[in-house]
DNA sequence: ATAGGGTTAG
């Protein structure tokens, strides 16, 4: 710049303006660059193709895509690279109008779309996870005339795109059609049976690719792992655990916490602690996995040592520490120190509690029974509440059998989310708990009138590396006789020692037997059943369910414990229950 | 001269 200040104007030629504003862009100094602009105007320089170009990528790397765009629109432009620089900077901010619509305007003045164009276009699409497809498809066959699926970046976009505006079918036809599959096509094709749901599709497509000779990468491991941890496949994510260690991986930063993230899920502290303790660097991310671990399976004080230990390593805690170590605090019923965090918070750290953040602290305080204090504490929020805020004291509600309070609470989730059948279901429970029966029957109607589905209760665990599941009433299972005549002795024996089934959680109106058969048939008891009958002797039982865990399943799984003196783990949708010798982790905070 | 996939909380 000094040199540039100095020259004399008239003499200096438009090659030496593209060289200078190349400079400012590469350096984001907008100051300077605006600088030469003025310069260029002032002498009256022709802004041709290449000078422009300079200046809109000066322009848009200093964040001025505004300023760009006006010379854009100035500048006769016939390179298709110029208009790949704009379409890709509509793009990054998820302007998907204005990407289109440039788009277009190319189109129409004859300049031919490259590889590049269709790559920054489809990438549009995917970020805004468009809910109408035809203008993806639209564009997705135009790329082919052009020959560019012969492309494997080309494929990988498409696919990428499919994935995320969620028609799996499509992803996978075009995963199918990739004649040279790079690393890059097989994550995007795991990644997109993961975001489906279909995670031991994912897992599975992992070992095809491993034994396919395709050799996977730490963004591989890390989509893999994350399949496992949402799964809870603790076999599958040693399995790639292994992997890992085999390829001299296992110190990696990302892999670290991938891995550490699966351990937690799959219900393995001790070994996420493992990882923890032998990784040579740890970022905020390692710091706030471990922390949420500790505090999905209960262990509220290791997880305040664990944000202590951080704080004192020099790492500074950002909004996700808190959120860990809050959400940490409330199921392990620690108010007070909830209280504290939230102050440190704000006070100390200067952090602007978000709205997960009150979430968490109606959560701490409905479900330690202070449910008038949540209350208030919604209501003095300085920002509007939401659905999940007003959700959290409802399920407080559930907890403490509170169902005036649930009623009133209930009026504002269903007007913030009129759509969301779990809140009507959540308020149906609350009511069949209380053996409102009239009430539970109007809610139903109320469901079936807006067609909203309630998810079925699923529970599903591994046995010698093979996925067993059970739906809540479903007899298809080949065992589900021998499971249930065990079931059966296991209740006897707790009736012997005054353990009456929790009738209340049937959620339905009948006489008791037909309740106590009702609990029966609830898929968690059928998994954990199973895998007593299946597992070896003394082996830990691991079951997932998709939803929250009975009451009455809770109690079984304690005695269940003692009578078999074996360790049962249970993650339901957002906890770890750990029963041993007839008590559990969470201490009836859950 | 430009490019594609991944890890935490809810």
């Amino acid at each position: 710049m000094e040199w540039f200040r100095l020259s004399e104007k008239p003499s200096i030629s438009s090659s030496t303006y593209c060289a200078v504003l190349q400079l400012c862009g590469e350096l984001k100094s907008l100051q300077d660059g605006k600088e030469v602009h003025s310069v260029i105007s002032c002498n009256d320089v022709q802004i041709n193709g290449i000078l422009g170009t300079r200046l809109v990528f000066m322009y848009v790397s200093c964040g001025e895509l505004s300023q760009g765009r006006l010379v854009f629109d100035q500048v006769v432009n016939e390179k298709v690279f110029l208009w790949n620089l704009m379409i890709n900077e509509y793009a990054k901010v998820e302007d998907f109008a204005e990407c289109v619509y440039l788009f277009q305007k190319m189109l129409n003045a004859g300049i031919a779309a490259d590889s590049y164009t269709f790559s920054c276009i489809l990438k549009c699409f995917a970020a805004s996870g468009c809910s109408d497809l035809s203008l993806g498809r639209s564009v997705h066959s135009f790329g082919i005339k052009l020959h560019f699926n012969k492309e494997t970046k080309f494929c990988n976009i498409l696919l990428d795109m499919y994935s995320k505006c969620g028609d799996l079918a499509a992803a996978s036809r075009v995963f199918e059609k990739t004649s040279e599959r790079s690393v890059v096509s097989w994550t995007s094709m795991i990644q997109a049976y993961s975001r489906s749901g279909l995670l031991h599709d994912a897992i599975r497509l992992f070992h095809e690719m491993t034994s396919s000779g395709t050799k996977p990468d730490i963004f591989t491991l890390s989509a893999v792992l994350h399949a496992c941890a949402s799964s809870g496949s603790l076999e599958s994510g040693k399995s790639v655990h292994n992997y890992i260690t085999g390829q001299g991986l296992e110190s990696n930063l990302f892999v670290c916490n991938a891995l550490m993230d699966m351990y937690a899920k799959c219900g393995s502290m001790e070994d996420a602690s493992l990882v923890f303790s032998q990784m040579p660097v740890k970022d905020i991310i390692s710091w706030n996995t471990i922390i949420a671990g500790y505090g999905m399976h209960g262990f509220g004080k290791e997880a305040i040592r664990a944000f202590e230990e951080m704080r004192r390593d020099g790492i500074k805690p950002d909004g996700v520490s808190f959120i860990s170590v809050l959400y940490a605090c409330s199921h392990s019923g620690l108010v007070n120190e909830g209280w504290r965090f939230f102050n440190i918070m704000q006070k100390e750290c200067k952090i602007e509690p978000s709205l997960e953040h009150y979430a968490c602290m109606v959560d701490l305080l409905s479900r330690s029974g202070k449910l008038q204090m949540a209350y208030e504490f919604i209501k003095g929020m300085p920002i509007k509440p939401d659905a999940t805020i007003w959700g959290a004291l409802l399920c407080g509600c559930r907890i403490h059998h509170d169902v005036k309070l649930a009623e009133r609470v209930a009026e504002h989730v269903f007007e913030l989310e009129p759509e969301n059948a779990r809140y009507y279901v959540l308020l149906a429970n609350i009511y069949a708990e209380a053996e409102k029966w009239e009430e539970v029957k109007e809610l139903r109607v109320k469901i079936g009138r807006r067609g909203l589905k309630k998810h079925p209760g699923c529970s599903w665990i591994e046995v010698k590396g093979k996925v067993h599941v059970f739906v809540a009433k479903d007899g298809s299972h080949p065992e589900v006789r021998k499971i249930e005549a065990l079931l059966r002795k296991v209740r006897e024996g707790m009736k012997k020692e005054g353990f009456s089934p929790k009738l209340r959680y049937a959620l339905m109106n009948g006489d008791d037997l037909e309740k106590e058969m009702a609990l029966c048939g609830h898929s968690e008891k059928l998994a954990m059943g199973f895998g007593i009958l299946n597992l070896p002797p003394g082996k830990t039982v691991r079951v997932m369910k998709n939803l929250r865990v009975c009451r009455d399943c809770h109690e079984m799984a304690k005695f269940m414990s003692k009578t078999t003196g074996r360790e049962i783990i249970l993650r339901d949708s957002n906890f770890f229950h750990h029963f041993k010798d007839g008590s559990c982790s969470c201490r009836g905070f859950w």
